[in-house]
DNA sequence: AAGTTCGTACAGTTAAAACTGTACGAACTA
DNA sequence: TAGTTCGTACAGTTTTAACTGTACGAACTT
C-alpha cells in the first residue's frame, strides 16, 4: 500500500518544515513536531500515544505538551471512560501568533523600558546637580539623548504589540483568503 | 570622582537590559552588549578597543561585529591614518527592526510555504488518482483542508512582513513621539 | 625581501540546553 | 488496604551553541 505511505510522507514533510521554523515563535523543533502531530491527528492523543509516534520519552511528551498548553496551542480534553489525559491542538493560528508575539515582545520591551527609565532618572539627576563638572554634564546630555531616542522606539514597538494583541492589526492587514 | 561612575553605571544598566532582550531579534547577549557599547561610544571603535572594554577575546569581537554588520546594525568607517578597521553603530532602530523582522520571518515562512505546496501537490495527485481507495481519499481530503488552512495563515503573515519591510506599517502605526 | 600589524579560520574547550530514566505521589480499582 | 496506572520532579547524560587561543594570510612598513 504505497499510497498510504505517500500521504504520510507528504504530511511528515510539512510537519518537519513547520517544526524547524517554529524557533520564530520561540518553540524548539521537538515541541513543534509534537504540535504538528496533534494538528494532523483526527482524535485527541494520550502521552503514550505521542511517545510512540515520535519515538521519544514520555517525560519529554509530558513537558512538551505542558509547554504547548501554556502557549494555548494545545488543550486537554475529557472523554468518559478514558483515564489517561487526552490532548488536542488548538488550530486558530492567528490567535496563537497574537498571543505568542505579544507575550514574548511585551516582556522584553517592558524590562528594557523600566531599566531605561531608571537610568534616565539618574542621568537627569546628574545633569541637575550643581556639583557635576561641565565636562561630565556634556557627556550625560549625549547619553540622555540616546536614551530618549531609544524610548521613542520602544513606545512604537509597544503600539505595534498593542495592535497585535487587540487584533486591531486585522483592520490594516485583513485575514482574507486572497491568492498570493 | 563618583559622578563619573554614576553615569557609567546608568549606561551599563541599560546596555545590559538591552543585550538581554535582544534574543527577540535573534541576537545573543554578548553580541547585544557589543552593539550597546558601540551605540554609546562617541567615536568609532577598533576590535582591540572593544575587546578591552568587554573583556572578551578579539576573535569574538571579530565574529560579533561581522554579525552586526550583516544585520546592518554596525558599519565600518574609514579614517585616514588609522590602519585598524573602525566600526560604529547604525542607530535607526526602526530600520533595524524592519530588516531583522523581515529577514528572519520571510525565510521561515518561505520554507514552510514551499514544503507545504509540495505536500499539497502530492495530496491532490492522490485524490485525483483513480486507484486510490475511497478510505484513503477521505483522509487525504482532511489533510488537504488543514494544509490550505495553514496556507491562508502563511499568506497573512507574508502580508504582515510585506507591510513591515516596505514601511507601510508606519501608516497604520506612526512613528510619532507621543507620550505612552 | 624581511619584519610588523591586523583580521579571521579552525580546532579545542567550556557553558547551556534538550532529552532520558528512575522514582515517587496521586488517583483509581478490587 | 494492597495493587495498578498515570503523570511529573529530579538527577544524570547527551547534544548543541558560545567562546577562546593558536596560527596563518593579507596588507602595510622599512
Amino acid at each position: 500500500m504505497g499510497e498510504k505511505e505517500q500521504l504520510e510522507r507528504a504530511r511528515a514533510r510539512f510537519i518537519d518544515s513547520m517544526a524547524q521554523n517554529m524557533n520564530l515563535y520561540g518553540i524548539t523543533p521537538s515541541v513543534g513536531r509534537l504540535y504538528g502531530l496533534l494538528y494532523f491527528s483526527e482524535t485527541p492523543m494520550t502521552l503514550d500515544c505521542m511517545k510512540d509516534e515520535l519515538g521519544m520519552s514520555k517525560t519529554s511528551m509530558s513537558t512538551s505538551v505542558r509547554q504547548l498548553q501554556e502557549l494555548k496551542m494545545v488543550e486537554k480534553v475529557w472523554k468518559k471512560g478514558v483515564r489517561k489525559d487526552l490532548y488536542q491542538s488548538i488550530d486558530d493560528w492567528y490567535e496563537t501568533f497574537s498571543d505568542l508575539f505579544s507575550v514574548k515582545w511585551r516582556m522584553g520591551v517592558s524590562l528594557n523600558i523600566s531599566s531605561l527609565r531608571k537610568s534616565l532618572d539618574e542621568i537627569n539627576e546628574l545633569i541637575e546637580d550643581q556639583t557635576t563638572s561641565e565636562e561630565l554634564k556634556a557627556e550625560a546630555r549625549i547619553d540622555k539623548e540616546k536614551l530618549e531616542h531609544a524610548l521613542e522606539y520602544y513606545h512604537w514597538i509597544n503600539r505595534l504589540i498593542d495592535s497585535i494583541e487587540t487584533k486591531e492589526i486585522f483592520k490594516f492587514i485583513p485575514k482574507g483568503k486572497d491568492k498570493e
